[in-house]
RNA sequence: CGGGGUGUAGCUUAGCCUGGUAGAGCGCCUGGUUUGGGACCAGGAGGUCGCAGGUUCGAAUCCUGUCGCCCCGACCA
């Protein structure tokens, strides 16, 4: 039990300038954290308590889902990135810690990193300690501080540059054992959320610079959320937006309609998919076809989408460039034959098609019929071009953004759209790095071969952030029993009366025992301070004790989440306590 | 990194446009009255007006630079 006038617990009446959003606000205002600067904190006694509790439930689900614990250095050797897959990828987020820093950023090769995640330091200690499949699979997590040099840190917690952040990897020796691995994570996951109050849904999700084969991420619902997440009541389909597909696409590789003649016409200073939409051309969007240039290591690219679809540029991912980008206008002409705005992909009329690295075109341009397209001539564009007939393409694949409304790729229901803070993530990686850092096992027939690796993270800081979002009112956080800094919090309305004190902590001491932690706010405040400071702290559960119930031989109980006070007379008042205690502990 | 904003006491801020002794509320200290949902009275402490230049008789205020912070965009747990 803890003291309020012994302990620290800094609230704030009003809320800091530099919050916007409930969670962060509160976060300052309950006094769990502290800013040192842009994107880092302090965390304060009760904020401590919160991530204890939250760090605490995660090692029990990772252990009991077959992980080991271990503690990595946050301190790497720049080598180690250098030697992995994602340096170039990577190093704009990492801070390097230097012995002898000149202080210029990028002046020179930094001779440590602090590291961002922790592959690049896993899987070289794998590689010596692990070469049998006898001692494979393998899980490792740990839970620590890591470092990025996020662009904008943002909302408190949620974007720090310095996090807390569970991270485990596991090591298998083929590809069904690698995914059984990553199912064991996803289930403990789901654990973790359900067990510490966070309601969060797994979607499917984009593997980004971690590279990998697939993935999900752990969203909680929330309206200030940075991902829009893509779902579908109906099948239970879920996807960030970077990920999400529909079932727009027809199945056979046809032409949509009978092909008109291929006819070439002028449209002067007409450079936008608009303006071919406006009279006199009068051309619908998705009769259009639109042409983008990327390059990708170097080499131009080329991808086709219907002129009413979006590229979505996370996509580009699948095609297996480690870098795209799009390509500027100087770069364009030589290889096209003329300026964005008349690009066109039809036979014949790119002028330099030895120079792409491929033509790659969105399943979606097979509904368009007789469209329309630029004819690599700048002011002109054809008309009646068909997929079929007239298109050169090397690949289809799936690059357009969903847009809600259209059907889910499972049951046909039109897709719905809400944002989301991503507070979890799962890859299964694949031999990406076990290669890269010959990372190998030797299997029963004396052969060697990659491990298979997934990996996995955790927000704690952010999940934290995520319940507070998720379970607060105007009056301040509504705390879930096992994230709760304490479960009971007995205010004393007259501290200097000795017999308040004393029954103060003889029920302290029944909670306790029924097995709650107890905050006991002992301070010379008036009643009116004590109520709001409750409320603003979130504990689920609050006994009162006044002068006034102590005449008449009553506490009161009241939990965080009602309006009801039960007065309870003090003969039962132990035993009640410590049966809303129970009480808790079960519905958590 | 691009665009927008902002910096005044521990916190929230007024003053800046139109240059002339830096103001309030909360919090804090002292005394008193209060005491069941952020009390009241009296007194008090606390500010290099982010920093550096410049203009001016005179700068929180105008100009230049710089740094921090916040918001919008791309990236992430």
């Amino acid at each position: 039990m803890k003291l309020w006038s012994q302990y620290f617990i800094p609230t704030l009446k009003e809320s800091p300038a530099d919050a916007e959003i409930a969670s962060h606000r509160l976060l300052v205002r309950a006094g769990l954290v502290r800013k040192l600067g842009g994107g880092l904190y302090t965390y304060l006694p009760l904020g401590l308590r919160v991530m204890q509790k939250l760090t605490q439930i995660c090692r029990e689900e990772m252990e009991r889902a077959g992980a080991i614990e271990l503690w990595m250095p946050h301190m790497h050797p720049a080598e180690n990135w250098q030697q992995g897959p994602r340096w170039t990828a990577a190093r704009e987020i990492m801070f390097r810690a230097d012995s002898s820093g000149d202080g210029k950023r990028g002046s020179r090769e930094p001779e440590y990193v602090l590291g961002p995640t922790h592959e690049e330091v896993i899987t070289p200690l794998v590689k010596s300690e692990i070469t049998s499949y006898r001692d494979l699979p393998k899980n490792f997590f740990q839970i620590s501080t890591k470092f990025r040099n996020e662009i904008r840190p943002r909302y408190g917690l949620m974007r720090a540059r310095e996090f807390v952040m569970m991270d485990a990897y596991s090591f298998d020796v083929d590809d069904p054992a690698s995914i059984k691995s990553y199912h064991a994570m996803k289930a403990a996951y789901e654990a973790f959320f359900r067990r510490v109050g966070a309601r969060a849904i797994a979607v499917e999700a984009d593997t980004g610079v971690m590279g990998g084969s697939f993935s999900h991420e752990f969203m909680v619902p929330a309206e200030i959320g940075d991902d829009d997440v893509i779902y579908c009541e109906e099948s239970g389909y879920a996807a960030n937006r970077e990920k999400a597909t529909s079932a727009l696409v027809p199945k056979d590789l046809v032409d949509a309609e009978p092909a008109g003649a291929l006819e070439e016409f002028a449209t002067p200073g007409i450079v936008t998919i608009a303006a071919l939409e406006a009279a006199p051309y009068s051309v619908a969007a998705d009769k259009q076809f639109k042409t983008l240039v990327y390059i990708g290591d170097g080499k131009p690219f080329l991808v086709v989408l219907r002129g009413c679809d979006e590229l979505e540029e996370a996509k580009l991912g699948a095609l297996g460039f480690m870098l795209t980008r799009p390509a500027t206008p100087d770069e364009i002409e030589p290889v096209m034959g003329a300026r964005p705005g008349s690009l066109g992909t039809v036979n014949g009329t790119i002028k330099n098609p030895g120079a792409l690295a491929g033509i790659f075109a969105d399943h979606a341009i097979r509904l368009v019929g007789n469209g329309t397209t630029g004819a690599n001539k700048d002011g002109f564009h054809l008309r009646n071009v068909n997929v079929v007939r007239d298109l050169a393409v090397t690949k289809f694949g799936d690059f357009r953004r969903v847009r809600p409304g259209e059907p889910c790729p499972l049951s046909g229901k039109p897709l719905q759209v809400r944002r989301g803070i991503e507070v979890g993530h799962i890859f299964k990686l694949g031999t990406k790095y076990s290669e890269k850092f010959n990372a190998v096992y030797t299997d029963d027939q004396k052969q060697s071969h990659p491990m298979v690796m997934g990996c996995y993270g955790i927000g704690i800081g952010r999940t934290m952030q995520a319940i507070i979002e998720q379970s607060h009112d105007a009056d301040g956080i509504v705390w879930p029993w096992n994230a709760a800094p304490f479960h009971l919090l007995v205010c004393v309305l007259d501290p200097q009366l000795p017999e308040a004190m004393e029954l103060a902590k003889s029920l302290a001491v029944a909670a306790e025992q029924a097995g709650a932690e107890v905050l006991i706010d002992d301070r010379a405040e008036r009643p009116g301070v004590k109520f709001k400071d409750a409320d603003l702290i979130g504990v689920p559960l609050r006994a009162t004790i006044g002068g006034k119930g102590l005449k008449e031989g009553i506490v009161e109980l009241k939990w965080r989440t009602q309006k009801e006070v039960a007065k309870l007379p003090l003969a039962e008042a132990a035993a009640r306590l410590a049966a809303a205690v129970a009480e808790g502990r079960a519905k958590a």
